[in-house]
RNA sequence: GAUCCCGUAGCUCAGUCGGUAGAGCACUUGACUUUUAAUCAAGGAGUCAUGGGUUCGAGUCCCAUCGGGAUCACCA
């Protein structure tokens, strides 16, 4: 233990010498909130000169104490509670309650009182002669002792930080810490809730029903990724934590809801980065009997609300990063060679394999012997177009050896009916017009298989239960999936998932 | 998984050419009845991530390991 936390545990046994419990059971009344007094606080100067407190002429706030301030038979401290930090004022004769040998101040409040304990205070507010809103505390009370000593953050009256607590690892590991003395970072998980809050509302308001699926699957189908592999004892087999939820949904439209939605992590057993944790949260919805236009139009409508509520003052624009992002409708809606057309000049439409691969080597785009056409058309979108797609845009129109569960398109050959949204350079949602013919979907996933024999890790595997439920029927259906974790990053203007994520995966400390 | 950078007091960081450790805040003791990055005086606090190696001597140079970050690969 250091000199410090061997000082607290002393500063404990002192407080329990003097009959002080450091942490009592019984509930402590909060009235007020320090946010709200300093926010609100009013007083009348009157015609002597003497100032008339009109509001918070009694309140009892509890919180951390973040910051002591003594000034011989004064002090000052700060309290910092859930809204926010406001000044105390002690004076050792109320502490004392008149009694000259009482060791409340100097001792109790003065000594064995340290920065990071909870502590509830009664008193009522006013106004210092510098003019700072303050709390003149007349009885005070331990609520929790603190042990450890947190970092301590000072800030000065311009707004500069000092001795900021930054390092990304301890943060990680100790949001409890990191939230205490780095509060304004709570605006990111609070944002966080706020925006998928609305998202259900709005879906709920659309009719959708929110459901769960298993995280448990035997088959992990759905997506094209590397899976967490469990075994389960009572039955002794291998079970694999979701990688996608979407084959699961689909056999609830078969069931007969119009629509549904599962708002929830998936699992993913890949390398981690600034945007990929191992766990994330993944928004999916599927409604009977519409197509990925209407999705398109759904989309633009659940940004823009998203958009209005996490902003203060309703606007529709995001700042994120060197970008204004606009959320409010229409977006632009541009199709993949179009895009590829655009960007690069090349029509891959007309281009065969051979002609896509000189291209790729020509502009150093890594490649392998095992891809198609529609996956080198995948990595040029990726190297030369995701890029520029800044404000929201729906790219729309996909190969369809690239889309294994997307309706073929109704007019064009070849390719699916599919859009990603993109925003700020990177993909946010993915949807189709989903399959629903099960022969179709049959071969789509024997044409896998082959991908898979050829060589492509990420191929999708037969799931034979799935296609059971669609040859007893599904009915036209658009689906369209959300990566949660990204929208909050976005709306939050935040670069790392890690800072979106309460508690992101780590290494165990040693 | 690969490459590069980082790891020194509770926190943020210095540490020169290799000569056994420094600052600010925090902490301790004292002063101060409206301070606010409070101030003033004095003081204590370190297995320099871990383990090896080179050297008379390593925080510093070399190797390995652990942890973090960035870039890349994979993916959302």
């Amino acid at each position: 233990m250091t000199e410090q936390e061997l000082l607290r545990r002393e500063s404990l046994q002192k407080l329990r010498e003097l009959g002080i419990d450091p942490y009592p059971a019984e509930m402590f009344e909060v009235t007020a909130h320090a946010a709200d007094i300093v926010q609100n606080y009013r007083e009348e100067v009157l015609e002597d000169g003497t100032k008339n407190r009109l509001n918070y002429t009694s309140v009892a706030l509890a919180g951390r104490i973040m910051a002591t301030r003594e000034a011989g038979k004064a002090m000052f401290m700060n309290l910092q509670d859930s809204s926010g930090r406001i000044q105390l004022y002690m004076r050792r004769e109320e502490i004392n309650g008149g009694d000259e040998n009482s060791p409340m101040f100097d001792t109790v409040v003065k000594k064995l009182l340290d920065l990071g304990d909870y502590v509830g205070v009664k008193g009522f507010a006013f106004r210092t002669k510098t003019g700072e809103v303050s709390v003149h505390v007349q009885e005070f009370k331990f609520l929790s002792k603190s042990l450890r000593p947190l970092p301590v953050v000072k800030k000065d009256n311009e707004g500069h930080i000092y001795d900021a607590f930054t390092d990304p690892e301890l943060r990680y590991r100790m949001r409890y810490v990191d939230l205490t003395v780095n509060p304004e970072f709570r605006e990111i998980f609070i944002k966080r809730t706020k925006m998928i809050k609305t998202i259900r509302a709005f879906l709920d308001e659309l009719g959708l029903l929110e459901v769960e699926t298993p995280i448990l699957q035997p088959i992990h189908g759905g997506a094209a990724a590397r899976p967490f592999k469990t075994h389960h004892n009572a039955l002794d087999m291998p079970i694999y934590m979701r990688i996608a939820n979407e084959l699961y949904l689909k056999r609830l439209i078969v069931a007969g809801f119009d629509g549904v939605y599962e708002l929830s992590k998936m699992f993913r057993n890949e390398g981690m980065d600034r945007t990929h944790n191992p766990e994330f949260s993944m928004l999916e919805f599927y409604v009977a009997y519409k197509d990925y236009y209407w999705l398109m139009d759904v989309t633009e409508q659940m940004f823009e609300r998203i958009a209005r509520a996490l902003n203060s003052d309703g606007s529709t624009k995001v700042t994120v990063g060197e970008h204004e992002i606009e959320f409010a409708g229409p977006y632009k809606r541009l199709t993949m060679f179009d895009a590829i057309q655009q960007f690069t000049g090349l029509n891959v439409e007309t281009a065969d394999e051979a002609e896509l691969r000189n291209y790729c080597r020509q502009h150093h785009i890594e490649i392998d012997a095992t891809m198609g056409k529609a996956k080198l058309i995948d990595e040029i979108f990726g190297e030369k177009v995701e890029g520029n797609l800044i404000q929201p845009t729906f790219l729309i129109d996909y190969p369809v050896e690239m889309s294994p569960l997307t309706k073929k398109h109704r007019s064009k050959p070849g390719l699916v009916e599919r859009f990603e949204l993109f925003v700020n350079g990177k993909e946010v949602g993915n949807a189709y017009s989903e399959l629903n013919d099960p022969i179709d979907q049959r071969e789509r996933f024997e044409d896998q298989l082959r991908l898979a024999a050829r060589g492509d890790e990420e191929a999708m595997a037969m799931d034979e239960d799935f296609l059971r439920a669609l040859e007893y029927g599904m009915p036209p259906t658009a689906g369209i999936g959300f990566g949660i974790d990204r929208l909050a990053m976005l709306f939050t203007n935040q670069t790392s998932i890690q800072e979106v994520l309460f508690f992101p995966q780590m290494r165990p400390e040693v």
